[in-house]
DNA sequence: CATGCTGTAATGTCAATAATTACATCCGAT
DNA sequence: ATCGGATGTAATTATTGACATTACAGCATG
């Protein structure tokens, strides 16, 4: 399976405040006018960012802004907020191996560990990388266009 | 989104297959059983392991083989084989971004490479790992059972 | 207090996972 | 040659998550 463009829909929103921010007023409907998607999604994942502590919405008004700078937000900070997994677990198990079998009593246990291994790898790069840099390259393929 | 429980199951047949050759008849029921899934979803796996060229499957008197050792199938090629995602692409980038806003139409390419770089230290981890630490792994708890 | 915006419930569509039934097809053993 | 046990696969169903959309209550500020 494949992780939810809400991820993406995320960091192209982030990208919107910062690029438009003095601007535009930044409100649902503008951001869902640049990701082409239904306000409602925009304030659903905005939702789940101000959850997670990333950014604060003001109600009323209208207006959105993150909580840190932007290189202190990574990519892991988003997709943890975004993707809803309650176990946090990237592979799903079978969950009912046969106990009566010694590899279904045994793989669980045997199998975990690599699952594991791929996982944190995926989730060490993902804390490597940050706003900032999305940011900063989408403002210089902006500039670049003239 | 997490991964398919295919993958799971699909290391755990394998495991299977090595730890009871020779003592029983491996059959879709037979792993069926171990699992503890319908015959048919071991089947259908099956039949995605032989299409990526992993396995044989004798029709008619029954049986499966790997086809090569396992310490040269590694959870990338099980996971290509298993997953199914048309374009191979980990992260679901939202469609249709805006191209009328500066941030829309360049958010896609300032983004993509960033992204290509977790999937592609997730999958060369994938690489590193091969069925036979798997087997082995649990061969070992199987035998310091006692 | 009117206006414009957020928060959220309700509903619908669509695709994927997984379980299950049913049956055609294959092939070795008797 | 055919019987029995297997695989191959289509069809159906239930469940779940993604995403879209409508509707409206609640909030804050000019």
């Amino acid at each position: 399976m494949q992780i939810s463009s809400r991820f993406t829909i995320a960091v192209h929103v982030f990208t919107c405040i910062d690029v438009f921010k003095g601007d535009y007023k930044i409100t649902s409907d503008f951001l869902a006018s640049s990701v082409n998607v239904n306000p409602v999604v925009i304030r659903r994942i905005m939702q789940q960012l101000k959850t997670a502590g990333l950014i604060e919405v003001r109600r009323g008004t209208g207006g959105i802004e993150p909580t840190r700078p932007l290189d202190e937000i990574t990519f892991f900070d988003i997709y943890k907020a975004v993707e809803c997994v309650d176990n946090g677990e990237l592979f799903h198990f079978h969950e009912d191996p046969n106990p009566q079998c010694p590899v279904g009593r045994n793989i669980h246990a045997a199998l975990n560990g690599r699952l594991n291994e791929v996982q944190e790898v995926m989730e060490n790069e993902m804390k490597r990388i940050t706003l900032r840099e999305v940011v900063c390259a989408t403002k210089e393929r902006i500039s670049s266009e003239n």
